[in-house]
DNA sequence: GTCTATATCGGGATAGAC
DNA sequence: GTCTATCCCGATATAGAC
């Protein structure tokens, strides 16, 4: 909301926000207008459409969100170090960024095709860190289990708790700083779990 | 699609369809109508409006996703086999519902005040699966691990793939098939990292 | 109960002044 | 670049005939 950034900047943070809140076919151009403070028609002008000023946010978004995590696991820490790092960051993330994660999963199940079309190009993080993961266990520093499923372990602990966040605080009336606990506790637990069930 | 339903329940088919694609905001009235093989006036005949037909769809399948796996949990088995059951009835479950846990999981982050108002009154599962984990521990049949964690741990596991299967899919490039092997073979994989972490 | 026709409105998008 | 006014379509909802 600081007015020295340029109107397209404020318009991009109020869309973000409004997006991740209300998904793309839950959200106003008004509303983005209003929260940016300015017109209605100065959205139009600067992103043509609400497809397009969508695509541009989930663009930024989840090459963010896709870079970010692989980064961690290319250092030449040990398998066990870039697991508890990763977990903890992860995790991290998903509390200052608490819609992101719903509103990414959200709308690649609402549009797979339109969305893959779009990343189309991209460095793929999946594939890499699976073969992140096979590198390792050809070196033989883990247990041969299949490395999708352990990647898949790893994002589920970690993912999953962001995603529902409001079922957790409604469904055992935790509050904020409830769930906060839980969730700081988890960073150490998850890691724990993997590294347990990797172990030779 | 059968036609010796009643009008409401092809309503009531049709409409679970679209509402589980598309969304409380991306569903249309028309193709409700058009899949329940009526027109689209019949629909608010029965319904009244959009947002109580929604209601009462989300109802329904809410009561009995939550209902489904308590059952498991009150049996009197082991707590292993507990837990290997449920993996394996939930994961299950994913598969031949596959937009279930999406749609539940996003339409209670949209609104979650609605949502949890409209479940007010009926037991919660949550309470009672996390009491049960409790009554384990104190029995000393596992480690005294945090039970919310334990319960959130084995929810992780077994939604989190369900939720990102056009994820999966699309990321890893394998295809139906594939990602039925996959799931296939978590069933006993995430049912051992569970009670291989709760071992004393 | 089921249909056709229509009212009503919200929201994306554009025109055009400044 | 930014605004006001307006167009226009799509979607919910209702009226009313059968």
């Amino acid at each position: 909301m600081t007015s020295d950034q340029t109107t397209e900047q404020r318009i991009l943070e109020a869309a973000k926000a409004v997006f991740f809140e209300k998904g793309l076919n839950g959200a106003r151009m008004q509303e983005i207008a209003d929260k940016a403070g300015i017109n209605k028609a100065l959205v139009h002008y600067y992103f043509r459409s609400k497809d397009k000023l969508f695509s541009a946010i989930f663009e930024e978004v989840s090459s963010r969100v896709f870079g970010r995590f692989i980064a961690i696991f290319r250092s030449q820490d040990t398998l066990e170090h870039k697991i508890r790092t990763f977990c903890s960051a992860y995790i991290d993330e998903g509390i200052s960024s608490p819609y992101l994660l719903s509103f990414l999963f959200n709308e690649i199940n609402r549009n797979p095709r339109v969305i893959f079309q779009q990343l189309k190009g991209k460095t793929n993080p999946f594939m890499l860190l699976r073969d992140e993961l096979t590198a390792e266990i050809e070196k033989g520093s883990i247990r041969a289990v299949n490395p999708v499923n352990l990647l898949l372990n790893i994002l589920s602990l970690c993912a999953f708790p962001i995603i529902a966040k409001p079922l957790l605080l409604n469904a055992f009336h935790i509050g904020e700083q409830g769930y906060l606990d839980l969730m700081a506790e988890r960073k150490k637990e998850v890691a724990d779990i993997i590294i347990q069930y990797i172990n030779k």
